[in-house]
DNA sequence: CGCTTTTGACCTGCGC
DNA sequence: GCGCAGGTCAAAAGCG
């Protein structure tokens, strides 16, 4: 069944001085082309070696159905201001691996040197894909502003809803419900097969709006918070309307003051920047947000480069002091 | 009082 | 068909 989600793309690949992390080694259906050498354990764990600290260090790994819907939703959904280890979308695998891996992590991978976390993430775009292929269900008869039995809800629901796109990030936080800027309610909390870890169900309190999220803790790697968004906001980030602070919000974690002066954000940047022309985003204040708070940050990291210029949210908290040794430091004016 | 969280029950789909 | 696991519902409890 190859639909536009079955097409692949290149991952990115970033590179900054030695760092290095290819999460196509773990999704077989990316290889790099030009540097074929995995990311190992040792230098996964090197650069993310900081102790359980908020760090705001997008790595990369966008992955899977990277088109740029997928992109712009994650950028707007996804503010995480934590470490985002690796952020993934929706890849629907082959059928017949593996769906019972899910997040189980009992599955083998091909390539053995990949990180503990790359493994997970792999696991949990597998069983988001397999499971929001095989089970599109929305028993909601709320939806429809019915009061039904759900009996009758579900009988009635014979036809496949078509589930939302996911997309999953990796984030390295001794909190478990990151800020996003957005409200969330949380509708529903189970335990995860194989872990000592609740996954939370999490709804967006705005209304019309459907997004979802789910926050689980990586049993493997228990400072690693896995949240998968499905589904994109119909409105503005409520964060986003109160300031600098939160615009900050509305951009994406590696656009956070830990990077001021690194290059990665305008690498970064200048790979994502062309396709992410101003007409196109249907977020309009995504550029407004994104180049602001760029400006805004350059100017402020040169006048008070020891000062929390905004009002960051809990978890943003100790960006400035925790950047590994070992990453890049900010380039001194 | 309104909103959020908790939590047990329920539903669904898949594998065996 | 049954059991399991993921996902959701909704009443009760908690909280500001």
């Amino acid at each position: 069944m190859a639909n536009e989600k079955d097409r692949f793309y290149d991952p990115f690949h970033y590179n900054h001085h030695e760092h290095q992390l290819n999460l196509s080694s773990s999704f077989p259906s990316f290889r790099d082309n030009n540097n074929s050498a995995p990311i190992t354990t040792q230098n996964f764990q090197g650069f993310h070696h900081s102790p359980s600290h908020h760090r705001t260090t997008f790595t990369d790994c966008l992955h899977g159905s990277m088109d740029y819907n997928t992109l712009s939703r994650a950028f707007d959904m996804s503010c995480s201001s934590s470490e985002v280890i690796s952020s993934i979308d929706e890849n629907p695998k082959k059928p017949g691996a593996g769906d019972s891996a899910g997040i189980s992590g009992n599955q083998s991978t091909p390539n053995s040197s990949v990180s503990s976390s790359s493994n997970e993430a792999e696991a949990l775009i597998e069983e988001d894909s397999t499971k929001s292929q095989k089970k599109d269900k929305q028993p909601k008869g709320c939806e429809e502003g019915e009061e039904k039995p759900k009996k009758e809800n579900k009988s009635k629901k014979k036809e496949k809803k078509a589930r939302e796109p996911r997309f999953a990030f990796l984030t390295k936080s001794e909190i478990d419900n990151l800020e996003d800027g957005y409200r969330w309610r949380k509708y529903g909390q189970k335990a995860v097969k194989n872990s000592p870890y609740p996954r939370s169900y999490y709804r967006c309190t705005s209304q019309k709006c459907s997004v979802k999220k789910r926050v689980e803790r990586s049993f493997q790697d228990p400072s690693v918070v896995i949240t998968t968004y499905e589904g994109q906001h119909n409105h503005h980030c409520p964060a986003t309307l109160r300031g600098s602070a939160a615009s900050m919000l509305s951009a994406p974690p590696f656009f956070g003051s830990s990077y001021m002066g690194s290059s990665l954000p305008q690498d970064f940047l200048a790979q994502f920047l062309p396709s992410y022309s101003q007409n196109d985003h249907p977020n309009p204040m995504f550029h407004q947000n994104l180049s602001h708070n760029l400006h805004l940050q350059q100017q402020q990291h040169q006048q008070h480069q020891h000062q929390h210029q905004f009002q960051l949210p809990r978890d943003y908290g100790l960006l400035q002091d925790l950047l590994p040794s070992s990453f890049p430091a900010k380039q001194e004016p």
